[in-house]
DNA sequence: CCTAGCACTCCATGCCAAAGACTGCCAATG
DNA sequence: CATTGGCAGTCTTTGGCATGGAGTGCTAGG
């Protein structure tokens, strides 16, 4: 008798086809079904004894006595390490892809906007990407505008465009050349650094090296602190209709709480937030998510780079029976093609 | 006999009766149940008679023989136009809004989206709001940002803070001299006068002044234009998930093209577009939205303001079968309380 | 003009029987 | 000893049907 973990081949084989079968059809499958449509050389009856084992083991569960069988978690965690056979991007897809993006403008919203309902639309599925991590974008240029002799704004520029804009009232007043020499200070200080190494030391150095005063010292840290900050840390995400037509969000108050969830942003973020700077793409299934309203979902995430680092995620959220292989791939041709696109659009 | 338009006053109150009890209920109402927990004075027989002839004018409907009535689009009509009375946003309602609204960041699409996430819990409706039209806004600082010798970022200031950022690159060296002298000639030209007047004769007649080159005047043009565009149009929404709470999107199909369309923005944006600088609260009721998978549905739509002009629209859209009055009145106060604070967060 | 009463229509509900889909088990088989 | 055909048993799904209830329109009388 073989142990859990190793299934032999004809178990293997019998498992994928299972679950095969219940991705293509979301009918519970049986032993006829199996043996009919499926070239495996025995009988309804030894398959209905394989059925039995395989479900002793944990991998198939049976919704009740008289269904077929149903993957369970364990039984999708095998099928996608093991089972699956990997898929390519079909070439005009990958060619759509690249036409699709390339239109897009040139400001990052927007890309990241286009390609996660272009992966919304060709996944059929919900497609959510999160925003390029600011900390490790590289600064470019700090620039405080004038507005009057008490406020102004500061503006952060990173090698992605506009990362923050801030504005400050100063009880004391404002000298225009203050804000020039100090902008210039600290744009011969910091350029090309990483957001992430930038310091509240080097703002200071630069202030009391030109005598300025602490307030408007404290307005600029407060504006880089903004640039760096991940708090905001923002999702796109489209292709929510997709999701009703699954025959499993018949029940509404399910639909209901994913809806919520999309809407609300962190909850969908932290489900990737771990995984934003790792390098290889990753398959959640089910009860992994953590979350009681999405036991019936998975999410295929994978990471998209800007430059050399991996800087977020982009991420297809349905249900636990998604065809993972193809959405892998759909996924990860995205992510490659975004990841082409950002540099392109770099600040250099 | 009174014509189609002047209702007597028991059919005015017994229409009024039915749209008020069916808002309420969500079930068609028929000549008992008015009786009973309406004090009209009359008998169950009566109200049968005034009904039929409601129905035979126009402003009720039947769903089938043995039900009771529903209004029609046009007895919504009248009932918002003439019959109902406005209601006030109650008083400590009134006090949330604005507390909620001060704690929001400064910058402003976080206050649009804040205000939206809470008129979507608030109305337990889907809520929408339109971004300012950027043509209304004031023109305060145009920023150039040398780069690299053949690249820079042109920055449009406004009294809304950044409405755009475009990247240029030349095929002739920049100077970072002439991108300073240029910036400051354009903003001693330009400061202060509202998007929409400001055209390519202002840049042209700076850049000859200097020498600048056309290269470099294009890509000002250029940047100019995309702060004034009202292209990108945007919305924000929030609060889908309550439509599902309704009863009457029991029905998928519907349900899944209303998400579309919330998803694409661009529909539920031309729903208002065209209340977009008028002053007054409006309401659109069922088929006059004009699309087929909004029959069921109405928009309630106020304007909000910054400074004097009315800059975009704050919607709720929920079944027909909302509550007109009470909408109305959460929409209005919450416009005016974002209106407040727009004008606190002006850079001026 | 109003009202009580009544016949009628249509929908919603619950129930029951029949059909269908699987399974598990057993005894027979190569 | 794994495999198989057969079969009884279990559970869900479906359709039909009768019943009850809600509401109407109409009529005749106040």
């Amino acid at each position: 008798m073989k142990g859990e973990g190793g299934l032999d081949k004809r178990k293997a084989y019998i498992l994928a086809t299972v679950v095969y079968e219940y991705i293509a059809t979301a009918e519970p499958v049986g032993s006829n079904t199996l043996t009919q449509k499926y070239n495996l050389g025995v009988s309804s009856a030894t398959v209905r004894n394989e059925l039995a084992e395989l479900e002793a083991g944990g991998y198939l569960v049976q919704p009740h006595t008289s269904a077929g069988r149903v993957p369970s978690d364990a039984g999708y965690r095998t099928y996608v390490d093991d089972l699956m056979q990997p898929e390519e991007l079909a070439g005009d897809d990958r060619r759509r892809i690249r036409d699709e993006l390339r239109d897009a403008s040139r400001e990052l919203d927007e890309i990241i906007d286009h390609t996660t309902r272009l992966v919304g639309r060709l996944s059929k599925n919900l497609a959510f990407v999160t925003k390029p991590q600011p900390d490790t974008q590289v600064f470019r240029h700090l620039q405080l505008i004038w507005l009057s002799p008490r406020s102004g704004v500061a503006i952060v520029v990173t090698s992605l465009g506009v990362a923050a804009q801030s504005l400050f009232e100063l009880a004391s007043e404002i000298h225009a050349d203050d804000l020039t020499r100090f902008s210039n200070a600290l744009n011969a200080r910091l350029s090309n650094r990483p957001l992430r190494d930038i310091g509240e030391d080097h703002v200071a150095a630069a202030a009391s090296e030109l005598g300025i005063d602490d307030e408007l010292r404290g307005a600029v840290t407060q504006a880089l602190r903004a640039a760096r900050s991940n708090e905001g840390a923002t999702i796109a995400s489209a292709g929510a209709q997709n999701l009703l037509d699954q025959p499993e969000f018949q029940d509404l108050r399910k639909l209901r709480s994913i809806l919520r969830i999309v809407e609300e942003q962190k909850t969908l973020y932290d489900l990737v937030a771990d995984a934003i700077g790792t390098e290889k793409p990753s398959v959640i299934i089910g009860q992994e998510l953590g979350l009681d309203e999405l036991t019936d979902l998975s999410v295929v995430t994978v990471p998209y780079r800007f430059g050399e680092h991996a800087v977020g995620m982009l991420s297809i959220l349905g249900p636990r029976r998604m065809p993972y292989g193809r959405l892998l791939a759909l996924a990860s041709g995205t992510a490659e093609t975004l990841s082409e696109r950002l540099s392109d659009v770099e600040l250099k």
